[in-house]
DNA sequence: TTGTATGCGTTATCAT
DNA sequence: ATGATAACGCATACAA
């Protein structure tokens, strides 16, 4: 079933470069030729090596993403978004899971089957970005700043909405608040907790380190952190979790030990993602748009591989506050 | 930064082919000669192209996963762990993404981009699998049959998961069983649905028409269902939804209309996806060992890929009822 | 063990 | 408007 331009050639009986021009709709081929030729390659159900004209013309129409596990709500959704866009102009998308062992190597990146990347897991000391920096290759960060590499990026607000649940919870009447952080490698993690505790400070409510944790981002660590912070005989009242899948393993958690939200315990995320407006979760959160946030990374990515020189840049999405049942003044 | 392994043999003051063997790992060169080579790719950075050398071998280490949207948690989970298997097996993955309206077409898949092609969102009366056949394209189905196709499958036992619901319903002492189906296009929805039926009428139970509703699969779909049925005034006790998304979204909806689950309403599942194990879903469902069925599917299309005629494999793997807290006898 | 020559399937450049 | 020819970057058969 091998079937090649050639093929078509003869069965048209034209030359080869004429059905590569005919099918590609290249102006200067005469309407009757180009009939002749399309008929022919339906016929023989002819289509066009990737690989050839990849070689031809040195792209791909493909971008690599770099995710985490999709097994995080998060991660499955920002992919879904990031892929339709890309399909949508006329990319195919690769999908590289970060499991957190460094195991995305730059060299898989930059093997010339990838017009672009778009980086969802990079730390702030990252490799990956300064070395597709330096062999000119397109990407872009999502929701993420690298330290000392020029980089276009699509942001959110991390340090602002932080501060809104700060302030927030302040409003509420809370005087013990917990908080369970990520991991502080990443501008997000990071810029989410200076947030956070700048804005307490700044109501004189500084975060007591007991009431603190720090974990990495996943469902059931957000579960583990409240079982060991409720566990203290000084309990939060509430409990920021710097994005929603640890919130949603907190709620998880608190569920199990018999203690209800809000009543007995607030509990407020960060993203906003799909799940949160579940009922059986309802969580009281700080949205930014994430499908627009996909939607600029690709944006940003395309306008980048379309002009390698162009300025670089980091567009912040801006936060809000997304009020649902999760969130209380504290018990009395 | 353009760099060919042209580049590399002039700087080894080697030939072309010697770098092609050397950095392969072919036997037949020089240990003396091997260094020198491994040394002049290192300083420049080389790495092999990907296009090239897919021109070369007509292969490209890369699988393509046809799947529904990343939202449903269900194919997050599976995608997670095909890309898993695939990627130890080194083969990257291209995500393809069937939003319904048939926009993934054979010549995508067909284009000499992919050694194989999983697919996961087939009905019966698909036309991919027929037309991937007819090129001798390798692919594997996961969880779903096809009609007149010869194809290796790796699938559930759907037809005997759903029969454990519904001897277990019965057993707990349910009299007005409903049902939310997903579409009969499936095998694995078809198989489900006849499972269910034929298993009640066995037990002098069958189906009310009334009870029964066949939906699109989304956790929203799932969620208007309850409201659809619940609304009559014969309300069923206990509600089979053919699979978890649907499942979970009919606990959603049970909760914002105050129902208590289990108390007032039984509900159960199909699949044991990761979310039907939080406590706040805490599902009584059917499992089939999601991870092993895409393992033994990655393990299909690997095969099927070394050895394009060998004998076709239809694998089942079985099922089990896993007894959480959604279900309960029906109310007095 | 290594080098020479060729082919993989396209696009692009140049003639005609 | 079309055809001949040369890349694109690699692997492979063959020669040395």
């Amino acid at each position: 079933v091998a079937m090649t331009s050639f093929d078509v050639a003869r069965l048209a009986g034209v030359s080869q470069p004429t059905v590569s021009r005919a099918l590609r709709g290249d102006s200067g081929v005469a309407p009757e030729t180009r009939m002749r030729v399309e008929r022919a390659a339906a016929e023989l159900g002819y289509v066009t090596s990737h690989l050839g004209r990849g070689l031809a013309t040195r792209t791909t129409r493909r971008i690599g993403i770099v995710a985490a596990e999709l097994t995080d709500p998060f991660y499955a959704q920002i992919v879904e978004r990031l892929q339709s866009e890309l399909e949508q102009a006329g990319y195919r998308s690769v999908l590289f899971v970060d499991r957190g062992d460094d195991a995305v190597t730059v060299h898989e990146l930059a093997d010339g089957s990838l017009d672009g990347v778009v980086l969802t897991t990079s730390c702030l000391d990252s490799a990956a970005p300064g070395a597709l920096s330096a062999r000119r290759m397109p990407f872009v960060l999502f929701n993420g700043d690298v330290d000392g590499v020029l980089s276009d990026a699509a942001v959110v607000d991390n340090f602002g909405g932080a501060a809104l649940v700060a302030d927030f919870l302040v409003q509420l009447g809370h005087d013990r608040i917990g908080a369970v952080f990520g991991p502080d490698c990443t501008s997000a993690g990071r810029d989410r907790e200076r947030g956070f505790r700048q804005a307490l400070a700044a109501k004189g409510r500084p975060l007591s380190p007991r009431l603190t944790t720090r974990v990495p981002i996943s469902f059931e660590q957000g579960a583990t952190s409240v079982q060991a912070l409720m566990s203290h005989e000084e309990q939060a009242t509430a409990l920021f979790c710097t994005n929603d899948v640890l919130a949603l393993g907190a709620l998880d958690a608190a569920t199990r030990l018999g203690m209800r939200v809000p009543e007995d315990l607030t509990v407020m995320g960060f993203d906003d993602i799909n799940l949160a407006s579940w009922a059986r979760f309802d969580l009281t959160t700080v949205s930014c748009d994430l499908a627009r946030l996909a939607a600029l990374a690709a944006e940003l990515l395309l306008k980048r591989i379309a002009d390698p020189q162009g300025y670089h840049h980091r567009i912040v999405v801006p936060t809000e506050l997304v009020l649902r049942g999760s969130h209380a003044p504290p018990p009395s």
